[in-house]
DNA sequence: CTTGTAGTTTAGAATGATTATAAACTGCTT
DNA sequence: AAGCAGTTTATAATCATTCTAAACTACAAG
């Protein structure tokens, strides 16, 4: 469990105050061992009442600008994040809209193609879409 | 440039009935030596005001479903489709909302992860986002 | 060629995620 | 202790997408 004051630095190098909701928000993304994904409305959820829903949007949005929360490209309509900043992939489980990392050694793109023209490569995703052995193809 | 046969059948087989609306939709879609990415909405703009959104998502729907297009995951709100349904890539432009094939020969995936307990591999989508050269990092 | 009907189209309403608004509230500097 | 910029919040607005149900149409059978 990290300390107040953890939360507190991350915060104001975000360039925001430490308000009471914005820490109980921190404790919850961010005094974990393991990466959270999640939905807003997940965290939500985890927030109980006490958190409205615009400060839980402006409050991330604002982690993921700080470089603190990762988005993550879905064709679902609910946008997840990430906790984990790192360079790293993905399963998705499509039935259970869970993601799950992949670790970094457990993968490896070699020949990186080259970008188009006047362009620079800013970031490569790779999305594995996993569904149950014994399930047909999806829908 | 295609024989209206050819739509027919495939409308047939993905069990539609060739209306004058679908047929336009395959004309804009399938009648183009390119690979064409659009979205909803630009689908509409070029069928002028002559079919209703609700064919076109209909219609675009049922097209996926009959393995004729191939939905892309992007962060982006909007969903993206693609002509092109074999095994491929794409580069991202965030900042031109534009999609572009990466050439299968020009990117290889070596030792993929072993997909979680229980779970098979289904899909593999690789997205690697590009900016312009001269440009900062995304806002 | 007419007709019946199942499949289609469509405008408009409904939905669901996200963003904007603007009034009340609060952390922090002086 | 005061004041103000930064925050929070309920609520309204927005935007893509899906639903609905009434009008329309392709096509098989006679």
């Amino acid at each position: 469990m990290r300390h107040y004051k953890f939360h507190k630095e991350r915060l104001r190098s975000s360039g925001l105050r430490p308000t009471k909701q914005r820490l109980a928000i921190c404790k919850i993304l961010f005094d974990r061992k393991e990466t959270f994904h999640f939905t807003i409305e997940e965290l939500k959820k985890i927030a109980e009442k006490n958190i409205s829903l615009a400060t839980l949007y402006n409050t991330v949005h604002a982690f993921k600008k700080s470089g603190y929360l990762k988005e993550i490209s879905l064709k679902n309509k609910k946008t997840f994040f990430d906790t984990n900043t790192k360079n790293h992939h993905h399963f998705y489980d499509e039935e259970l809209s869970k993601l799950i990392d992949i670790k970094n050694e457990n993968i490896s793109l070699n020949n990186l193609p080259e970008a188009p023209y006047g362009k620079k490569i800013k970031d490569v995703e790779i999305l594995i879409r996993v569904a149950n052995n014994n399930q047909k193809q999806k829908k």
